[in-house]
DNA sequence: ACCTGAACACCGTTCAAGT
DNA sequence: ACCTGAACACCGTTCAAGT
């Protein structure tokens, strides 16, 4: 009997809820992302969501934060793929911070446009982001233990090497990356080149 | 008699549309720039906008263009600043990026969420945005001349100094710069940490 | 040609009432 | 404790009608 399962009518509504938004945010895009629809989809009344969310952004804020899990996950899966190569570990965690964002555009979109701004600073949408961030910390320290990347203070190291990635990343949504196909391989090229700029400075001289 | 004054009942009822959704969008943010209020500010009745606007995404896509030119001008003023020391331009022109950013949030995020996305190839938006883009060649332009950028693909290189700046300054926005504080020195302080470490990897070796 | 007012379908949120 | 149904104020969009 675990006790994460908050057991109602039908099981566990929050989470059924959290599922049904993001069913409809990978389909139908944010535009069309509504309460009364997510409601809908979950099989129950459009007032049952008030018993497990304040308001639509409370519900907007987890989705996010499950994007974060799952991102953080996806990046820690990547490190462990790359252990026995570790000079790659920082390009292959920002190709795979794109990767990410291409696969789910709207989720990405979400988890940083406006939720995570209103988001206080000890919001646990907030940690979630960075326990993200925190991926990039390792493969940071982790490239400097191998010496691809120069001494030095790694959290800052680690905001530009992110800031780097996700600049990549959201003019890749926005389609404003490998112009005018965009293909998948156009964006992969420029990614990789870009990544492989900012580690030669990285490395120093 | 200038062209551009389509004259209507209190002047020109289009623009006047655009100027009150971007006082909304200023004083209020996204959330609620509603059409119905943009048009109640304009004077309007909450039908009139539409024989301007096919319908409240062009209208801001209008806005988010308007957002384009003001930085593409913002960006040119910047480069002509500093004509007389052009090994800066380029560090100056991503730092007045994420200045812009920081100063208007949420018109920067209006403009890069979404709408942008949606756009088509050919559309106005586009243009607006490659506008701006052109602004970032024109620097790396200038510093391959002077010998701080290496000689090789131009747009490549500007697309990767877009990449950095634009990460910078949306991470900025989101508020995941220069945590704790946040304040504006210590966003500027990561940011012309992390413009220069891309620099030396863009002067190669 | 440009604008208004009523109308429609929808939304977020609240609340008394049900089990 | 958790959910429903009606209700309220609001929104985007359409359309006949006004000037």
């Amino acid at each position: 009997m675990p006790k994460t399962t908050t057991t109602y009518h039908h099981g566990d509504l929050r989470n059924a809820l959290i599922q049904a938004g993001l069913s409809i945010l990978q389909t139908d895009g944010e535009a069309t992302l509504t309460l009364r629809k997510v409601a809908r989809e979950a099989g129950v009344s459009h007032a049952a969501p008030y018993r497990h969310f304040a308001d639509k952004t409370a519900l907007l804020s987890a989705i996010a934060q499950q994007g974060f899990d799952l991102l953080t996950a996806q990046l820690q899966a990547a490190a462990t793929d790359f252990s026995d190569t570790p000079q790659r570990i920082l390009l292959e965690t920002g190709l795979n911070y794109i990767q990410f964002a291409r696969q789910y555009p709207d989720h990405f979109r979400l988890m940083f446009g406006g939720v995570l701004r209103a988001a206080g600073p000890d919001a646990p949408l907030r940690a979630a982001a960075e326990q993200t961030f925190a991926q990039v910390v390792n493969a940071v320290a982790t490239s400097q233990a191998c010496g691809i990347v120069k001494a030095g203070d790694t959290h800052q190291l680690a905001t530009t090497a992110w800031s780097m990635a996700h600049g990549l990343a959201d003019l890749a949504v926005e389609g404003m990356l490998g112009q005018p196909t965009n293909s998948t391989a156009d964006v992969e090229q420029i990614a990789r080149f870009s990544l492989q700029q900012l580690l030669v400075g990285l490395l120093g001289r």
